[in-house]
DNA sequence: ACCCTACTGACAGTATATGTCAGGAGTGAT
DNA sequence: ATCACTCCTGACATATACTGTCAGTAGGGT
């Protein structure tokens, strides 16, 4: 955009050189030249010729016939700082994780943007007071009696935790559940768990907590094997609304 | 050195760029370009060309006759330091800003994650992966024609824009606007600015606007001032629901 | 005053980057 | 075994970007 006097095509490659460094980086799974190719605008030769480039020059990115490329972890190059997109990104989300989330969440988003400033050039510092991009007040979320940084601490040491619940229907139980995840919907948080009661994940309302107790046992998350697990149960049986 | 297959200059280009910011990084006094083309091994003119490149992608150089070039902070992301709860704000804010934002913001959320994951402690970057919180979909929120990255760089830069626009009776209007914030709703995205035309602060739904144009001509944001007036016009007349 | 240095402009040859077209070979699923 | 997907190679043509040389301007420091 600002490139003055030639020099557009050169940049665009290093970027482009950069960007296909980070779109591996970012994902989890093989990226493509097709994805890539579409997401930069350039042809899939191009990426192709790219790729051998960069593996010329020692970076570690392997590509297998139908799956894609894969960019061994452990290579770094310096990271650089934030853009202004950047900046608004995390000024937006931790705005929205104060809202959703509970009181650990906001205070912990407030020393984020703390952080992230102090580290900012003096120019950019205004620059983020000044993020103008807003989420607008929703209703504050209840979660009954429960402590959600407790929860979240909870998922975090892999710690049980005996529940009484009381379902929809109004019908009350106890269980011993493992916390695995926390989704923050707007007006309600589900607290997702493995239940040993049933042998299955369950989602549970904290707003329909009545009691808790974590116990001192825990249970083995496998490095995020269960958390994998219980994702792909979520992806399965999605609803249809 | 290990330049396989064609492509010899420009890697060698893309490597000489990396290659002069590494130098003026390093070095604790001003860099000149006659050490930095003895260095690599080109003439002065093209490390000129090549600051000047750099300085139009933004690259903080500062060069000075008489002394040499300086690289001014804020280019690398220094090292951070966050909580697990920060860490988890952070998570969750970039989902969150992801689901409600605009395609930039979307990207920009990812390379928020990517960013800050890198500049952590190795033994953080695996508890980074697997926070467990999240924001769950939501309504796609459409934004007609408006390209929303445009408009926040408008309002970055103080641009006027100049809107047509159909009021929610229907009633179409062209009208010059001061874009001044955005406010990102769960279904909707509301732009607000200074009209020219009421001379008074308003708030355009941005699926609402039938076409529009950036103009050259800016405005006088006062340093934040514009922001100030128009967040307080707000929380004046706030509705009662 | 003097030297050092960043910067600009014009010009020309080279090499480079990119796209299109066609085809080979490995992987995973049906 | 077939099929779809994907990485990868080769050849060819075109546009353009990069680089160097030469000359000159302007600002900084001593």
């Amino acid at each position: 955009m600002i490139n003055f006097s030639g020099q557009e095509t050169l940049m665009r490659k290093a970027d482009r050189l950069f960007e296909i460094i980070e779109m591996m980086r970012a994902s989890d799974n093989a990226v493509t030249a097709a994805e890539l190719s579409g997401e930069l605008n350039v042809s899939e030769l191009t990426i192709y010729r790219d790729v051998r480039g960069l593996q010329g020059q020692g970076v570690p990115i392997e590509g297998e016939a139908g799956i894609g490329y894969v960019l061994r972890p452990g290579f770094h190059l310096p990271p650089l700082m934030f853009t202004m997109d950047e900046l608004e990104a995390i000024v937006l989300g931790a705005r929205l994780a104060g809202q959703r989330g509970d009181d650990g969440l906001e205070k912990a988003a407030e020393r984020v943007i703390s952080k992230v400033k102090s580290v900012l050039p003096a120019h950019m510092q205004d620059r983020m007071d000044r993020v103008a991009l807003y989420a607008p007040p929703t209703y504050d979320v209840g979660h009954g009696i429960v402590v959600m940084p407790e929860i979240r601490e909870c998922i975090r040491a892999e710690q049980k935790i005996r529940i009484d619940y009381k379902s929809l229907a109004g019908q009350p139980s106890q269980r011993i559940i493992w916390p695995v995840a926390v989704a923050f919907f707007s007006g309600s948080t589900l607290l997702s768990a493995w239940c040993e009661l049933r042998n299955d994940f369950g989602h549970f309302r904290t707003d329909r907590i009545l009691n808790y107790d974590i116990l001192d046992e825990k249970f083995n998350g496998g490095s995020g094997r269960l958390l994998r697990a219980w994702e792909q149960s979520v992806s399965t049986r999605k609803r249809p609304s």
